[in-house]
RNA sequence: GGGGUCGUAGUUCAGUUGGUUAGAAUGCCGGCCUGUCACGCCGGAGGUCGCGAGUUCGAGUCUCGUCGGCCCCGCCA
């Protein structure tokens, strides 16, 4: 799958020409390079009688007194080296410790029959060493870098350069590369131009916490990191680029998850003008299907995406980024409840809440222990006050069968779709917490009753976002998403309807449950983005004091224009079928934002913070941590 | 900010209801070994059981606190 196996290096030779085109070649050149004629991974039984040189690390040793095997190895892939009886040689290498870089000559033997080993692409050849040179002894590693034995996630982050030796996380990094690459060609063969934006750059209001950066110059003032191009690539549009793109750096100060790392990402920033939504799709889907065509042989979702609307995606999947892998749907029964004999659901459904059901296949085998762990779980996780269950095996059992008339029993097995042997679980609760906590348990019985799709990358385009929202706390209305998306119906659509009820040209990309990117078609109409602002409490002049620059762009002359920035980092650890993000980059904070390998963050010197203007007022029980970074300022 | 879980040799792990001197594999050090590719054989060293309190005659084991890794909630326009 990775072609870089068993293919020669080719930025080592100062040729024009790779040595590795022939053994002539070699031995046509007078002097040897110093470090290597070929990769590890390069020869073969071609090579036999060739006089070559390797470098590399030596990942294993096989040292039986008179003869001696060492595994050569860079990332090309590994070369048996055989050193001579009682020889200089053999005593050299017999003394280095595993890891350490060595540089040998000598010549390409055939391995006898008996001996080839077809575990390696090198293995029917060894090189028989009649020259050693150690380039650099290693001490005693901290864990081992041949094989793939499970290693603590912390050393492996205080030794990353190490822990980037071996075998997976090289072969990810290496396949980052290779999806950058192929981004940026498809990209550009799509007519995008490819911009740099400002890293130091103005805090905005609105969306994460900020990573902020002092002025030296001026007292008092901060840069912010850009939590993304967001505004630049609109300028963009109006300085009349037309197609955006770029591999962008994104700083966010908010909390670690396994597919979210803290701090920093990365994301394929794109934009579009004089586009609709629909032209926007159409251009990104065949970039997303073709990327992951091109690095996977699982089956990926032709273009043209399924479009789900937020509210279809929310009723019948429970989530707002819906893994389409995962069979089951779920349904509103609240009818049937609102009737029937169970009196907790149908009071509450007459309050106004409502009752979601779906349906677990062949769960009536399960044992009475899963389910009452599943009612354990559905309390302490997604907060319910319970889960009322069915199971349909013959007839229908459980806690709520008895409140259910033989014809409620049969509607809902009919709407969930639940046969004979499986089971129906319910939520009775506000429209929306039911359907997160159906959504939740529907992941829950994917897992648990394995129903999830192999092999597959499932893309869905998730639409029709409201533009507002109420928080919760205040009452206040609020922008659901990006604020400057453009409404649905435009200004006349601000100015009629109930802002709950306007939904926005905001579209969300999805794969395999997990959101790949947010996008929209913006607002380009300062007439229209003021009164947007307005509805969500913010006065013209905040509008012109906040968004100044972009504002004042739009009075120019601004294009209709709209784009999306899919994440690197998560369509790399999708195709990588890895579970954690940090398995995708070279060198990832921990859960807690440290850098355990250089020791980020760290205290600076006093002169650094008095050239900032900065005092620092440690909360009481904090004493700064010893800086962990040499300190150069003495 | 909150919840869960883990922390024992360099590494990966075991360690019973609290009970003698904390084990294994691998790595490391020394010796032997001419066809291995997880080389093999013999010997040896290696532990503040994350840290600090507490309960107890006695704590790796129980309790509390704390630090760190991971997972989750909040957060992520």
């Amino acid at each position: 799958m990775f072609e870089y196996l068993g293919r020669p290096l080719n930025d080592w030779s100062r040729g024009s020409r790779r040595l590795d085109d022939g053994c002539e070649l070699i031995q046509k050149r007078l002097a040897m390079h110093l470090y290597r004629t070929h990769s590890c991974g390069a020869l073969r039984a071609e090579h036999i009688g060739a006089q070559v040189r390797l470098s590399g690390w030596i990942n294993a040793k096989r040292d039986h007194g008179q003869l001696l095997f060492i595994d050569l190895r860079d990332r090309s892939g590994i070369t048996q080296i055989v050193a001579p009886e009682r020889s200089d040689e053999l005593a050299a290498l017999s003394g280095a410790r595993l890891e350490s870089v060595v540089t040998v000559t000598g010549t390409v033997v055939k391995r006898s029959q008996e001996t080839v080993n077809p575990k390696l692409n090198t293995g029917e050849i060894e090189l028989q060493v009649s020259t050693v040179e150690i380039q650099s002894e290693a001490v005693t590693l901290p864990f081992p870098v041949a094989g793939d034995q499970p290693i603590g996630e912390d050393a492996r982050l205080r030794y990353r350069f190490l822990d980037l030796r071996r075998e997976e996380v090289g072969r990810n990094i290496l396949l980052r590369s290779k999806v950058i690459a192929s981004i940026r060609r498809r990209m550009h063969e799509a007519g995008f131009v490819e911009f740099q934006t400002p890293i130091l750059t103005a805090s905005s209001p609105e969306g994460a916490r900020d990573y902020l950066v002092p002025s030296r110059l001026h007292p008092g003032q901060f840069y912010a990191l850009p939590q993304a191009p967001q505004q630049f690539k609109q300028l963009l549009m109006v300085a009349g680029f037309d197609r955006y793109f770029q591999i962008a750096p994104c700083f966010r100060d908010e909390d670690a998850r396994a597919d979210r790392s803290p701090g920093e990402f990365y994301q394929l920033d794109l934009e579009m003008a004089f586009v609709d939504q629909e032209e926007v799709f159409a251009t990104i889907e065949p970039v997303l299907a073709g990327i992951f065509d091109e690095f996977s042989d699982w089956i990926v979702t032709p273009a043209p995406f399924p479009r789900l609307t937020y509210k279809e995606a929310i009723t019948t999947y429970g989530s707002d980024k819906p893994d389409l892998r995962n069979p089951i749907h779920i349904f509103d029964v609240s009818d049937v409840f609102r009737e029937s004999g169970f009196k907790t659901f149908s009071a509450a459904v007459r309050d106004g809440q409502v009752v979601r059901a779906l349906a677990a296949p062949g769960a009536a085998k399960r044992s009475r222990n899963y389910f009452d762990q599943l009612v354990k779980w559905a309390r302490s996780e997604l907060r319910s006050p319970g889960l009322a269950y069915l199971v349909i095996d013959g007839e229908s059992k459980g806690p709520v069968a008895k409140f259910l008339s033989k014809e409620d029993v049969r509607i809902l097995s009919e709407r969930t779709g639940a046969k004979d042997g499986d089971a129906i679980f319910f939520f009775c609760a506000q429209e929306y917490v039911a359907a997160r906590q159906a959504g939740a348990l529907r992941q829950r019985l994917g897992d648990d009753f394995d129903l999830i799709e192999k092999n597959a990358y499932r893309f869905c385009w998730v639409v029709d976002y409201p533009m507002y929202e109420r928080e919760e706390k205040t009452g206040n209305i609020e922008f659901s998403h990006n604020p400057f998306s453009m409404p649905q119906g435009g200004l006349a659509a601000l100015n009629t309807k109930d802002p709950l009820e306007i939904l926005a040209y905001q579209y969300d990309v999805v794969c395999n449950g997990i959101e790949l990117s947010s996008g929209a078609i913006r607002n380009h109409r300062p007439d229209i983005m003021l009164r947007a602002f307005e509805i969500a409490g913010y006065s013209a002049d905040e509008v012109k004091e906040r968004f100044g620059g972009m504002l004042q762009a739009f009075a120019y002359g601004a294009p209709p224009h709209g784009g999306l920035a899919p994440g690197v980092d998560r369509m790399v650890m999708l195709l990588a079928d890895q579970q954690n993000i940090r398995e995708v980059i070279a060198f990832p904070m921990t859960q807690n934002a440290l850098d355990l390998l250089m020791g980020a963050p760290s205290q600076v010197s006093e002169q650094q913070l008095k050239d900032l203007h900065i005092r620092l007022e440690l909360p009481p029980d904090e004493e700064p941590e010893e800086s962990k970074t040499i300190d150069c300022s003495e």
